[in-house]
DNA sequence: AACACCATGAGAAATCTT
DNA sequence: AAGATTTCTCATGGTGTT
């Protein structure tokens, strides 16, 4: 009966409809988060706090900030905890410390591109009176720490969920943090209204990756994996040490990402160097010059004058995976540096996930979308949470061999499942996947990040481009898990 | 102003297939 | 050897936050 109910509201555009909102413009449709704010908006609760919190001193930046990241319902005890962490941070946090260049080595502006996100940029029709749920958009916090990081002395440690976000299933949603306006109130809003938690992984290892996640996990005990993986570029790659100038003040590397420098530009940098002999004697405009290339492209120094990029093992490193985790077995060279660039960093996921080793000792069943090369299976591995049965949706032939290969290797006891298009994952599909094991502990996914990464230059649609619209089966497939759940604790 | 950003696509080169 | 396919090389801005 339930199944029935589902398979009538399966049709992808019809089930958009119900959820969807354009806030702006059309009033006609009527929305059921919209009326929600609407009525709570009549008791401004953050305005208050924010009153109280500036009259205890704390500057109306820091306040709001702190506000928004814990939202309406915190405690001012909660908020101010917040703000103390936020500090602490901020002074552990020394990165990128140099003179500001006075020339800027990008080329010429061109003409102007055409439409950048159109749906979104109408969403925010500039609506200048008081704050409405329109202007009410998602902001990044700085320092990007989310709820805690483990160095960080203190964390949140409680938060309200929206009801319907309490699980069973848990869940787990990543994309990446810097997605065009409007991008992440949509997803938020899909996700059961979840607020996303922004969190850098250059506060886990040595590299950046800012990146947003929604999810119903507990926040209390997190823990990360051991041993802490290397949280300086030097400590990383110890062997670039001996050839790094002084003038390269770098101890963090940028967002590790699917492309990689040419070796006509890392020839270019040597040629610019040479001519000056010693380090030190390279003028301040070619010191300039080569550190802009070495943070665009993520450059190490590998020998006198010569940087490069990081070859594949490095990133796999990096990134928190077993050594060879990507090689070998088929995939190409520019498809590894594709699949890391584009997966998960282990250690913060598993700080997220730590959490679950207490309430499923004995293991979990996990739905897995947008596998990859399995960043979220790696995690629990790594926390000592086996995992049961994992049905894995993958696209790519490539990364479903890799994690199968994984999967072998360290001899997991489960049992794993592997389908190829998230498309394809209907309600009967996943019922009988589900039926043999009852149903799923955690749900996790982090869909493309294509059309809404900075990087691209083509094709920054938002969340409706092509790739980055499979955002919706997230919340389809996770609503499909619930409703069937709940179905089976009735019979 | 400075800076960072899970990228894409055209064309060349290498490799595989017939 | 010719054609088909894969892999590699390289250049290509703009948006949003600080």
């Amino acid at each position: 009966m339930m199944i029935q109910t589902l398979r009538d509201r399966s049709s992808f555009h019809h089930w958009l409809h119900h959820r969807y909102s354009t806030p702006a413009g059309s009033g006609s449709s009527v929305d059921r988060k919209t009326k929600d704010v609407e009525n709570y908006e009549l008791l401004p609760k953050h305005e208050k706090a924010l009153l109280s919190l500036t009259s205890m001193g704390y500057t109306v930046e820091e306040a709001s900030a702190a506000v928004e990241r814990c939202g309406p319902d915190a405690s001012i005890g909660e908020i101010t905890d917040f703000i103390c962490a936020a500090q602490m941070a901020k002074t552990e946090a020394v990165f990128y410390e140099e003179e500001k260049p006075k020339k800027l080595f990008t080329s010429n502006g061109k003409l102007k591109r055409k439409k950048f996100h159109e749906l979104e940029a109408h969403k925010r029709k500039k609506q200048k009176g008081p704050l409405t749920e329109e202007d009410e958009v998602i902001r990044l916090p700085n320092p990007m720490i989310g709820f805690g990081v483990p160095s960080g002395s203190t964390a949140i440690t409680h938060r309200t969920l929206p009801d319907a976000a309490v699980g069973p299933p848990f869940f787990y949603y990543e994309n990446v943090a810097l997605a065009p306006k409007g991008v992440w109130d949509t997803i938020s809003r899909f996700i059961y209204d979840v607020q996303p938690e922004f969190v850098d992984s250059q506060y886990f290892c040595a590299t950046a990756r800012k990146r947003g996640y929604v999810h119903n996990l507990p926040i209390k005990n997190r823990f990360p994996i051991l041993p802490l993986p290397p949280r300086t570029i030097h400590d990383a790659l110890p062997m670039t040490r001996r050839w790094w100038p002084e003038w390269d003040p770098r101890t963090k590397l940028n967002c590790l990402q699917t492309s990689y420098a040419s070796s006509r530009l890392t020839d270019r940098i040597r040629k610019a160097l040479e001519k000056w002999g010693e380090s030190e004697n390279v003028p301040e405009d070619v010191r300039k010059y080569v550190m802009y290339e070495c943070r665009k492209w993520n450059l190490v120094w590998v020998g006198k004058n010569k940087v490069a990029p990081l070859e594949p093992d490095e990133v796999e490193m990096l990134l928190g995976f077993p050594r060879n985790h990507t090689r070998g077995g088929g995939i190409s060279r520019t498809d590894r540096y594709k699949s890391l660039g584009n997966s998960f960093q282990v250690d913060t996921v598993a700080y997220h996930l730590s959490v679950l080793k207490d309430i499923f000792p004995n293991g979990i069943n996990m739905l897995s979308l947008f596998s990859g090369i399995g960043g979220a299976e790696v995690a629990l591995h790594r926390l000592g949470i086996p995992l049961k049965n994992v049905v894995s949706v993958e696209l790519s032939e490539a990364n479903r061999d890799i994690v199968r290969s994984w999967w072998e290797q360290t001899n997991q006891k489960g049992n794993l499942v592997h389908l190829a298009d998230v498309q394809q994952l209907n309600p009967d599909k996943l019922e009988q996947l589900m039926r043999p094991f009852g149903g799923f502990d955690l749900v996790v996914g982090g869909s493309p990040c294509n059309n809404l990464a900075g990087s691209n230059r083509v094709s920054r649609d938002g969340l409706e481009g092509e790739q980055s619209a499979l955002f919706y089966e997230f919340p389809r497939i996770l609503d499909l898990v619930k409703c069937i759940m709940n179905g089976q604790n009735e019979n």
